[in-house]
RNA sequence: GGCGGGGUAGCUCAGUUGGUUAGAGCGACGGUCUCAUAAUCCGUAGGUCGAGAGUUCGAAUCUCUCCCCCGCUACCA
């Protein structure tokens, strides 16, 4: 078997201080999109997520539920990966930082960047809030009486203090970061944040960063003498290659670099400064793209849990089925920029784009083929002008599609996607097979030729939405009259017509999308 | 304050390297078919392209000034 090309895709792996919520599904799914579409181009593919579960914030919340750190990440982590069940996401591994390989890599990585000499001891100055046991960012301590700082958290004075730390000289590749981002344009994604980026944290000069703490116990213990952590930052980002087995791993070689890592805007920063620079400390290529996503609003306005307006994707996907929510996620939304999410918005993306042109023209469709043809695809007997404008819609897909993907423009793919959709309705009511029918004997060819070219506008279609909505793909496929699945047939597929079998029984199925009627 | 991104039909947005009457979807209005999830399909809607000035034979698209909105400016993940 020949080899087929690597591509290699990362989310984020998420912090378990908190339970899945929209934002992670919308990396997840995008990136599950971006997996399964390149597995069906021919592409041999490694789809990595998982969770970070060291740090400050897990050791209290853990201390304050009465639990270990660990058992706390093993419950979110169950949750994870129910939710991702749900929803239908492919991934290859679930990586947790706590995972026995990920420890001795990221120790092994921290010795590897020591000994090319790029770690040093130095002193980690900071504020310190004594009752608290907590450090405190100079942007982080609130003025109090007399020039002195206090606590945010319980308004107490804090306190200088010094701790003796191990450091990355990140400052050291400041050039080298430059030149990089300079050759590599496509490096860092969208484009619209990335003078952002540059501006405010790269050119102004890298600072190099503390990547020990020795007031943190809930770590992976660094190689050093002293007893301290790593840093959690330093440890979590080296789950891309831990996940994979570097240094020498068979995955390792065949999927590294990265093709893209799929990230929030939020972290954008540390997978552009901190991450790149610490590869090239230890002398390890560089992910060829890293892509950050927006912010998804609930009727414009930030969610959170104190105004009480945190949309639940899982209740979506439950209601509506797992497929709307990855639609509505990956059609509704430009990836890259902040998005929005309406009960309104989604109603209407729900009735018009899937009830209304998808699932409807599947029901007409199949219902049509069974009143005339039995259910059983009828030999095709000419093709003419209406049927050519059919190929000629569906053909063209596959190659834009790539090219959409590539820059991770879901929305752009979809909308072409639906262009046969939307083809297929206005071929049926140009040829009106149901006037067709009515002439008998006399129009059964015409007939014929009309229903195999929506069953095979059907089955383009299947194939094209699979990778978005795959368990939609699913049931189309299968009332299709087909055995096997749809997952395991290829993007080419789309770009030839005349495949689907003659003498195939369809199994029409339910509904796939009933209208959602009309709140208020 | 600094840096960055935007302001295009009622709403959400496209608009490549400046070039004929500025586009799509949704909504609205009118019409059509009847296979279908009262779905489909067809037509209509006329927005000073934030404001002003400039460059040009010609600008939504380039330059300048101004107004407004948003994001980033943390060794928290």
């Amino acid at each position: 078997m020949p080899d087929k090309p690597a591509f290699y895709v990362t989310t984020p792996i998420y912090y378990v201080n908190d339970v899945p919520h929209i934002g992670h599904a919308y990396s997840t799914v995008g990136a599950d999109a971006l997996a399964r579409f390149k597995r069906m181009d021919g592409y041999e593919v490694y789809f990595l997520t998982g969770t970070d579960e060291h740090g400050q914030k897990i050791a209290k919340t853990a201390q304050e539920e009465g639990v270990t750190p660990l058992q706390l990440a093993d419950r979110v982590v169950e949750r994870f990966k129910e939710a991702w069940v749900k929803l239908g996401i492919t991934y290859d591994r679930f990586i947790r930082t706590t995972d026995e390989d990920h420890r001795k890599t990221a120790q092994a990585f921290f010795m590897k960047v020591r000994e090319a000499g790029y770690i040093y001891k130095g002193q980690y100055e900071g504020w310190y809030c004594l009752p608290d046991e907590k450090f405190l960012l100079d942007s982080e301590v609130e003025d109090g009486p007399n020039g002195t700082k206090t606590c945010p958290d319980c308004g107490r004075p804090v306190e200088r203090v010094k701790e003796e730390n191990y450091f990355f000289a990140m400052s050291k590749f400041q050039k080298q970061l430059e030149k990089y981002l300079e050759d590599h344009p496509e490096f860092l994604q969208p484009e619209s944040r990335k003078n952002e980026l540059i501006n405010n944290f790269i050119k102004p000069g890298l600072a190099d960063v503390s990547i020990t703490r020795s007031t943190v116990k809930w770590g992976i213990p660094a190689p050093v003498p002293e007893e301290t952590v790593i840093y959690v930052w330093f440890d979590a980002l080296i789950n891309y290659i831990s996940a994979i087995g570097w240094p020498d791993g068979e995955k390792f070689k065949k999927f590294w670099p990265a093709d893209v890592h799929i990230i929030g805007k939020d972290i954008l920063r540390f997978h552009t400064t901190i991450w790149p620079t610490m590869l090239m400390a230890a002398g390890v290529s560089l992910p060829k793209k890293v892509f950050g996503t927006g912010y998804i609003n609930k009727d414009g306005k930030k969610m959170s849990k104190s105004l009480g307006n945190v949309v639940d994707p899982f209740e979506l996907a439950a209601t509506y089925g797992p497929d709307a929510l990855r639609y509505y996620l990956l059609r509704e939304i430009a990836f890259g920029l902040d998005g929005n999410y309406t009960d309104e918005a989604f109603q209407t993306r729900f009735n018009g784009d899937l009830a209304n042109d998808l699932g409807n023209l599947v029901s007409r469709s199949l219902t049509m083929l069974e009143k005339y043809f039995d259910g059983i695809i009828p030999q095709v007997s000419f093709e003419g002008d209406l049927e050519s404008r059919l190929v000629i819609t569906a053909r063209p897909y596959a190659g834009l599609a790539r090219k959409y993907m590539d820059n991770l423009e879901f929305h752009n793919a979809l909308i072409k996607a639906w262009d046969l959709i939307k083809a297929a309705n206005k071929y049926i009511d140009q040829t009106a097979p149901y006037k067709i029918a009515k002439e008998g004997d006399a129009g059964k060819e015409k007939l014929a030729t009309v229903m195999y070219s929506l069953m095979e506008s059907l089955r383009v279609t299947a194939l094209s939405i699979a990778p978005f909505m795959p368990f939609t793909a699913t049931s189309i496929w299968k009332q299709l009259g087909y055995a096997d699945d749809v997952h395991k047939h290829s993007l080419a597929e789309t770009e030839e017509w005349g495949k689907i079998p003659v003498g195939q029984k369809i199994a029409k199925g339910q509904a796939l999308f009933p209208r959602i009627e009309k709140k208020k």
